[in-house]
DNA sequence: GCGACTTTGTGCAAACGTTCACAAGGGCGT
DNA sequence: ACGCCCTTGTGAACGTTTGCACAAAGTCGC
């Protein structure tokens, strides 16, 4: 289990919540140098960024002084800095493991190679998909992963396989040397120290939605009331048989729970 | 600027923190239950969301005391009562406006509906698009939005348009009566307050990688030196015209920032 | 050349989140 | 029936993040 992650930001000190913000203060940087805005206060760049000006402020601060006192920062300079700092200055090829709806979608997004990424190589296990094009790329067999990934010196992968088979296209992705993995897929990925994963999980992000949702029109229709006498399950006892607490229809699911891999 | 998140949660007194990881408890109950596995412990239950045990009995204890002390969780009773939580004992539809290549990613995808998230509508400005069906889900005009939303009751949208047109959409959306939004243009949406917005940000996420896979490679390189001496951008001079700092090649891109809108 | 004005960079305190460690509580074996 | 043992639930310590408020610093007008 890597804990590491923590420890490294401080030994360096740049904060693991500002890391996070630099590419919306890039993206945002970028939109005014089309505009052709020399120089921005840290106000209009925080409005423009939606956070807080002093947080702004705070964060740059963690790069270097790079802004000019009773003026502002300098746009491209600012570009440049912030660019360098994320490891942008270089190409990333990617791997895409897994060329189905996702892995399409991402393989014929433009907004890809807009920041220096590019896709390397598509992988793909099904034998009818392997070997056609799409976006432009080839897709290959998983069997190719280790050559990809030597050749082209990829280290960041991007998993869109279904979840039954994302550990396993983990493992080979670590095998083969990538340290750095974007997971569509809903599992719990179990990755040895020194490899990065970050999760983007749809179904997350809506049932988040979902409970504000909730709460905002239980408010609305009870403005100061007790939750309405939830009749759902009643606590189980555990001696004997387990009582019947099927109130909630089981639904149908593609999670499966990572097994641990040898770290 | 909506700030009320924060202080919402305290009110009720669950934290938000706690609440983005009940979907991760849910699906490891989930998988559970599958293996028709009764009893879980905290310990068991933390390894499988990929958690900490201390933290995950933490979260629990906002909703309530459903453990059994020596002995666990009963899988079923915690999945009713996480459900019950997070709303998700009612089915939620939700509008996907953009029907391009996520657009029709997200209407294909089968665990869009295992947690009762139903696809209302999809909507579209194409023409060429428009009465077609995407995913068995017929695809209507802008103008429909209204009409979709009261008549399904709609309050989640997910927002898969072009960056330049997705202030427009969710101003649109919101006009009609949506509350939550699942944002996945690159772009600072502004909404009224009493909006909840989230965003899916995939050109961020690599871009979080590309920086630990950049401190990861230069450590490896250099185990401890300086920076190999930058020879990028020079600070700029204010007065006079600007110097010439354009050692970064200016990229395409389709961000925009956000018009604000009232309130 | 100088003073006023503007904006950065940062010390500090409060809010928030995580982790430890253990008392309270309940089942189970005898 | 009783005590042992296991696990929950939580108080307290710790670390991180946020936001305020202001001194430091540099520019611009005169
Ligand atoms: N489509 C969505 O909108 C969406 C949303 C959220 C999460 N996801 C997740 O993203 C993943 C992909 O979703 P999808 O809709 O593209 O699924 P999909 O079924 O359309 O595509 C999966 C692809 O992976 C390939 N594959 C299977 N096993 C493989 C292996 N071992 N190695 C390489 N390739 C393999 C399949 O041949 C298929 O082409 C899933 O885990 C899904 O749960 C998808
Ligand atoms: N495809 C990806 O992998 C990916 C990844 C990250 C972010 N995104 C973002 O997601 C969004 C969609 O990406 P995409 O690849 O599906 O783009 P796309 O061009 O394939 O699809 C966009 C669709 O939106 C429709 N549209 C345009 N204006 C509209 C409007 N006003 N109302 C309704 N529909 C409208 C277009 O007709 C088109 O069908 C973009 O903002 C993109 O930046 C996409």
């Amino acid at each position: 289990m890597s804990r590491r992650t923590r420890s490294d930001n401080s030994i360096q000190g740049i904060p693991e919540a500002t890391i996070a913000r630099l590419p919306l203060y890039l993206r945002a940087l970028y939109a005014l140098a089309d505009r052709d805005t020399a120089c921005v206060s840290s106000e209009e760049l925080a409005t423009a960024a939606g956070v807080n000006s002093a947080k702004l402020r705070k964060d740059l601060s963690h790069l270097g002084s790079y802004g000019t006192r009773g003026v502002g920062y300098d746009v491209d300079y600012l570009i440049y800095q912030v660019s360098r700092e994320l490891g942008l200055t270089q190409d990333w090829p990617v791997i895409i493991v897994g060329a189905g709806n996702l892995g399409r979608a991402l393989a014929n997004y433009g907004g890809f190679a807009t920041r220096g990424f590019r896709v390397a190589a598509m992988i793909d296990s099904d034998p009818l998909i392997i070997g056609t094009s799409i976006g432009g790329h080839r897709v290959f067999g998983p069997d190719e992963i280790e050559r990809v990934v030597t050749r082209f010196g990829v280290m960041i992968g991007a998993i869109t396989a279904p979840a039954t088979s994302a550990q396993s296209v983990c493992n080979r992705l670590v095998a083969a040397g990538v340290t750095s993995i974007l997971n569509f897929a809903p599992v719990v990925l179990t990755v040895p120290d020194g490899v990065d994963v970050r999760k983007v999980d749809l179904s997350i992000e809506l049932q988040i939605l979902a409970f504000h949702a909730q709460r905002r029109s239980a408010s609305k229709a009870h403005p100061t009331a007790e939750p309405p006498a939830v009749n759902g399950c009643e606590p189980p006892s555990v001696n004997g048989k387990r009582p019947v607490t099927q109130q909630v229809t089981r639904q149908a699911h593609d999670e499966v729970t990572a097994e641990a891999i040898g770290s």
